[in-house]
DNA sequence: GTCTATACATAGATAGAC
DNA sequence: GTCTATCTATGTATAGAC
């Protein structure tokens, strides 16, 4: 199996390239026309954003805020965004394209479902640590947001289950797994996967890796869905 | 088992008790002194900050909203309380009494480890379902809260988690379960009840009820840490 | 006890100089 | 491209009539 560090490096999520995606997309969303300059300062503004909210929250944070801490006037900050909810939206659209090319990626790659499994447990617990404050953010920040925004978080979460879902599915009929309830199954495991990044004091002040955190789940979850040795062998 | 309509019935966690034992603690508080006049009106007080906080969060909730859902003026608010964040440590001091009160007793009444464990994650269910709106508050608010706030809700987290993992460690001692690393198995169990709460829109639509949910769980949890039936035969 | 009216601070956003 | 100064709306909180 791949180490965080491996997996870090194979997929570049860095901000920059996050930010230059998005200015190429938008070429005439932002007063300012420099490619470099705006994706320097997208950068900070975002990373900036990230950092205030999971600290003191989104609604919390002021615009003042993000002027102080991206070293940005407020003049300058309005012609990068078009206002605070705008930052929002980016942050959100540019997260799930990721989200949903890196996971889905990952899984095709699997060949059996048990297989299947373990690459999508490990890839999403390596996605959200690659990408904490945006998962962390996303989760907090998505029942404060308009009803729309909100349906569309809702389809994220239900698709990354959709995903686990599908494998047990599959497993199920192969029967190399025993029959189980598969969207419960499937809920747990997004829960064990959130846990992680929902809480990452915990695990620091123990000293869990994440490595160490993904062996822990797969061997939850196959302890519940392999078909016990003694049911398995008559 | 008890059933969750029992277990409400059992326990009173009506808002109005709960106000009538804050008043009574703190009779000088507010300023206005008959008991029946201000239980009446913090109950429609805490009621509402609950409601608008988990719909937009409690920061972006003013005391206007709260001024108009609960019907009173700005200055009859501010006679019961002294201001927003109050309404906090009101609502987080109660909240934590109570479940302290409850998972404790629930516990201590189980006689092995298996029946402990299986009644603890039952009560710490109910309870949550009981106080849903609390209980989403204080997960979701607590990042927005000031360093000393924040402090005591990580220890109520640890403090339950705490429940589980001396529950897991007498098992494991007493060979009833198998050795396993009992911090991040009781930090698993937390995860999943938590999620009970955190995501009630996904349950509810698949009209899983709290009975088979805790089922679930339970089932979860002893396939992974109950001795295998192979294992344990030789 | 409850209300209305109001003080005062801070928020988001923009205009126009440089 | 970036800044400072400023507008307007909204927020918390209080004073004082009833």
């Amino acid at each position: 199996m791949m180490t965080f560090a491996e997996f870090q490096e194979l997929v570049n999520l860095s901000m920059e390239a996050l930010c230059r995606d998005f200015f190429r997309e938008n070429p005439d969303r932002a007063r300012v026309k420099k490619e470099a300059t705006v994706v320097r300062n997208l950068v900070k503004i975002l990373d900036a954003t990230l950092m205030i909210s999971n600290q003191k929250g989104f609604q919390a944070m002021s615009v003042r805020d993000l002027s102080r801490e991206t070293g940005l006037s407020m003049g300058a900050l309005y012609s990068y965004i078009s206002g605070k909810e705008e930052l929002l939206a980016i942050i959100r659209a540019q997260g799930y394209r990721i989200v949903v090319r890196i996971l889905t990626g990952a899984i095709a790659e699997g060949s059996d479902p048990h297989e299947k499994l373990r690459q999508a447990i490990q890839t999403h617990l390596y996605l959200s640590e690659a990408m904490r404050a945006w998962f962390y953010f996303s989760y907090m920040e998505t029942k404060n947001l308009s009803k729309e925004e909100q349906k569309k978080s809702i389809q994220m979460e239900l698709f990354t289950e959709k995903l686990f879902i599908d494998i047990l599915s599959a497993g199920c009929r192969a029967g190399r797994f025993r029959p189980m309830n598969v969207e419960l199954t499937a809920a747990a495991i997004k829960a064990l996967l959130q846990d992680w990044y929902l809480k990452p004091w915990k695990h620091q002040r123990r000293k869990v890796t994440i490595e160490e955190y993904a062996r822990f789940v797969t061997g939850l979850v196959e302890a519940y869905i392999l078909p016990s040795p003694a049911a398995a062998s008559p």
